[in-house]
RNA sequence: GCGGCUGUGGCGAAGUGGUUAACGCAUCGGAUUGUGGCUCCGACACGCGUGGGUUCGAUUCCCACCAGUCGCCCCA
């Protein structure tokens, strides 16, 4: 057997991969309104950077990490995610001393992750997201939001639903954790044994877990929102009371928890509500960091960004049928019959797209038939018919596919003519 | 990492322990000598995910592996 694919990836192939064109040219179209610049970082970063940041107890360290030694002895790790990569970069390249603050940045590429594949699931995938250091004011967590949820509506997707809760600060989280730890613990034995070992590691997940969302102390455990200090809850209201303003409809969801350790404060993911959308239906995740800039070596900053697969757009966008791409097509194709007409041909094709026009020709020696087909298949408007007869008469004859109308014009004025015709 | 289902030509899809593996779409050729989209005719799997086993004989039965898919976990 030959080679194939390595699991869980996929080939792009011509007819889906204008739809990834669209979707990156809106990204991009999207930062430029609100102001976000595009940053390019590596690939590959070295593996602390990603235990240091994400977080080590967290799954995508411990198990789903693509890392390698390379030849001088590195550790390195493929991306699993995009912010810790950026927030490395705001402080070695010293960007808080940038003239314009805050720094808002976007960056779009594939990041890698070793898990099961499944539907809205791959090992290398595509993340557009979006981080802005260097303030902590709840607009800001507004902003991002309503980019992230405009960039969906503006690409066709009305199926979504915004949930939003906060995770405080430290202070906030610490005397929500021991709460947790003294609301289950009489019980844990009731619990599933992800629970059982969530208890002393992460309490908060136990909210998340699907197997006992039943279970009656689910209903009367203690909520964040009843843990946050004055701040913390200041600021969420404040947040919110934004996003009423800018019309963004959101559910409070107190049991949402992201999964890498570094977020804080705001957290949200936006999901597809479409009917036969599969098991994973979060489209895009995202949440506010004051701290990690600091973990990773730099200056106190605060930061808030989302990430989102564009694998899962598309997925979306299919569930709510929504077509992107427009028929393709071509302005004109050459029909050549006889050598010297190809031969001529040749020249013609080369002229037609100096002067812009989309053109092509036959190059599998076919017969006039298959090239008339050929001329079908690429949706040609015309077919530019060139043969003994029209290079002896110095003529060419220009068709109109759709209509099948015919009309000889010199060879000379041929460039001229079609200009015309086309606009 | 765990579990269910699936794996036949470019795509979709039937089928059988034993001569030539249906059919549809696509492709190619012809009917139509220089004109496409329609129609008709013809061609197109030395092979049934890979490897092993059972058998006189396997694409069909068994096992393993690989892959896809769905779900769990987790996440984008």
């Amino acid at each position: 057997m030959s080679i194939s694919i390595p699991r869980g990836t996929r080939d792009i192939l011509p007819g889906e991969v204008e739809k990834w064109q669209i979707i990156e040219e809106k990204a991009r179209e999207l930062c430029e309104r609100y102001q976000y610049k595009e940053i390019r970082t590596p690939i590959f970063e070295q593996t602390d950077l990603f235990s240091r940041s994400v977080g080590a107890t967290t799954d995508i360290v411990q198990k789903e990490m693509y890392t390698f030694t390379d030849r001088g002895g590195r550790s390195l790790t493929l991306r699993p995610e995009g912010t810790a990569a950026v927030v490395r970069a705001f402080v070695e390249q010293k960007m808080h001393g940038l003239p314009v603050q805050p720094v808002k940045l976007y960056y779009m590429g594939p990041m890698f992750r070793y898990e099961r594949p499944q539907a809205g699931r791959y090992r290398q995938f595509v993340q557009f997201g979006v981080e802005v250091l260097g303030s902590a004011d709840p607009a800001i967590d507004a902003e991002v939001i309503s980019l992230a949820m405009n960039f969906y509506s503006e690409l066709g997707l009305k199926k979504l639903k915004l949930v939003i809760n906060s995770l405080g600060d430290l202070e906030s989280r610490s005397a929500h954790r021991e709460a947790l730890i003294r609301h289950f613990r009489p019980r844990i034995g009731e619990f599933c044994s992800d629970c059982q070992n969530r208890l002393e590691k992460n309490p908060m997940r136990i909210l998340d877990c699907k197997k006992d969302r039943d279970h009656e102390l689910m209903k009367s455990a203690p909520s964040i929102l009843d843990y946050l200090n004055e701040e913390s809850r200041r600021y969420f209201e404040k947040v919110l009371k934004y996003l009423d303003e800018l019309g963004i409809s959101y559910e409070v969801d107190p049991n949402l928890v992201r999964g890498l350790d570094y977020y804080n404060h705001t957290a949200f993911e936006i999901m597809s509500e479409a009917e036969g959308f599969g098991a994973i239906t979060t489209l895009c995740g995202g949440g506010r960091y004051n701290g990690l800039v600091e973990e990773i070596g730099g200056p106190e900053t605060p930061g808030i960004g989302f990430a989102l697969s564009i694998e899962r757009l598309l997925a979306a966008l299919e569930a709510e049928n929504i077509q992107l791409v427009k028929k393709q097509e071509i302005d004109c194709f050459i029909v050549a019959l006889g050598e010297k007409a190809r031969d001529y041909s040749v020249r013609l094709l080369h002229q037609m797209r100096l002067a812009g026009f989309s053109a092509e020709k036959d190059y599998l020696n076919r017969k006039i038939k298959a090239q008339f087909k050929a001329a079908d298949r690429l949706n040609a408007k015309y077919a530019a018919i060139i043969g003994d007869h029209e290079l002896e008469a110095n003529k060419i004859t220009v068709k109109k596919m759709d209509t099948g109308e015919q009309t000889e014009v010199p060879l000379d004025q041929f460039l001229d003519y079609f200009k015309k015709l086309v606009e």
